[in-house]
DNA sequence: AGGCAGGTGGCCA
DNA sequence: TGGCCACCTGCC
């Protein structure tokens, strides 16, 4: 692969390597895995697929694997969320006054928040009720191998949600969806049946788009939470899961408190950039050695 | 070998 | 409201 084919997408990013593993394969997006060949992440957003590496001096570097490679490029930087000031963004968390936030940041320099197109986000995370990531990698590989749009190289798009729709239940189980294939296909139909349903809700406000969103069937408010943090401009979503919990009894000392409570805490501690908070919470939690009893 | 995993929905008191 | 349980599937 030769040299010039890299272009900077970020100078000097605020990326380490690994904040950089952790944004792209921590938990957010599940189409991204480190090639050993290249010593670069490849990855499909939308209908792009491309290859991003650090530079020794910390540029980000990108790279087309699609058609179209201008639009891929610009494409890159939206999925990045490159326009946001991310140091300071991470200096507006409540870490002067909270010392567990405090050591998430520094353990985590450089984490953010991607910005997935919508659909895709709320299919990956219909697919993440109780799994773990490397099988919701699973799921989506097989579902964008299945009925996603080629994008040259044996590469797929995740399929639109109307693509989706084309599929039986059946055949959704057959991709490894397990029991989610069931509320996976009705929440389709309904998204195919109103060619403008999805595209209204991802331009709601935060409150209305979380309303809608928990009307499909298979999700409830943590999916709901997952799908606008990370695929829409909502950052004060604040998705409760099963790490999350642990860390906010653990550290925050609020056993008892049922999920709701739990959000509305995060929504109120750590304000509007809660989603943001969650993320060096969840990282830290989730790469903690495991502890035996 | 059985229990559990980035949940949700249904049923029961 | 609050607690309990089934639900696919793969991995420890």
């Amino acid at each position: 692969m030769a040299k010039n084919d890299w272009q900077v997408i970020e100078p000097a990013s605020h990326f380490s390597p690994n904040t950089l593993a952790e944004t792209l394969d921590g938990g957010q997006a599940f189409r991204w895995k480190f090639n050993e060949e290249v010593g670069a992440w490849q990855g499909i957003f939308d209908r792009f697929a491309c290859l991003l590496k650090l530079d020794t001096n910390s540029d980000l570097l990108f790279q087309s694997l699609s058609k179209n490679k201008a639009k891929s490029f610009s494409s890159c930087k939206a999925f990045l969320r490159s326009s946001i000031d991310w140091a300071s963004h991470e200096d507006s968390l409540p870490w002067r006054s909270d010392t567990h936030m405090k050591q998430c940041l520094e353990s985590f320099r450089g984490l953010r928040i991607l910005k997935q197109p919508f659909g895709e986000a709320l299919l990956a995370f219909m697919c993440s009720a109780t799994k773990q990531i490397p099988q919701i990698k699973v799921m989506c590989q097989n579902l964008a191998q299945t009925l996603g749009s080629p994008l040259g190289k044996n590469l797929h798009a995740m399929p639109t949600w109307e693509q989706v729709a084309e599929a039986s239940e059946t055949q959704l189980r057959s991709l490894a969806l397990g029991f989610r294939a069931k509320n996976i296909k009705k929440t389709a139909d309904l998204i195919a049946a109103d060619s403008t349903l999805l595209k209204q809700i991802e331009q709601a406000s935060y409150e209305d788009a979380k309303s809608a969103l928990v009307e499909f069937p298979g999700v409830g408010e943590k999916i709901a939470d997952c799908a606008l943090l990370f695929g829409t401009d909502h950052m004060q979503a604040f998705p409760v899961d099963t790490w999350i919990i642990k860390v906010l009894e653990k550290r925050y000392e609020l056993e008892g408190w049922d999920n709701k409570q739990l959000a509305q805490f995060g929504r109120i501690h750590f304000g509007p950039l809660a989603g943001f908070a969650q993320q060096f919470l969840f990282s830290w939690e989730r790469t903690q050695p495991k502890v035996r009893a």
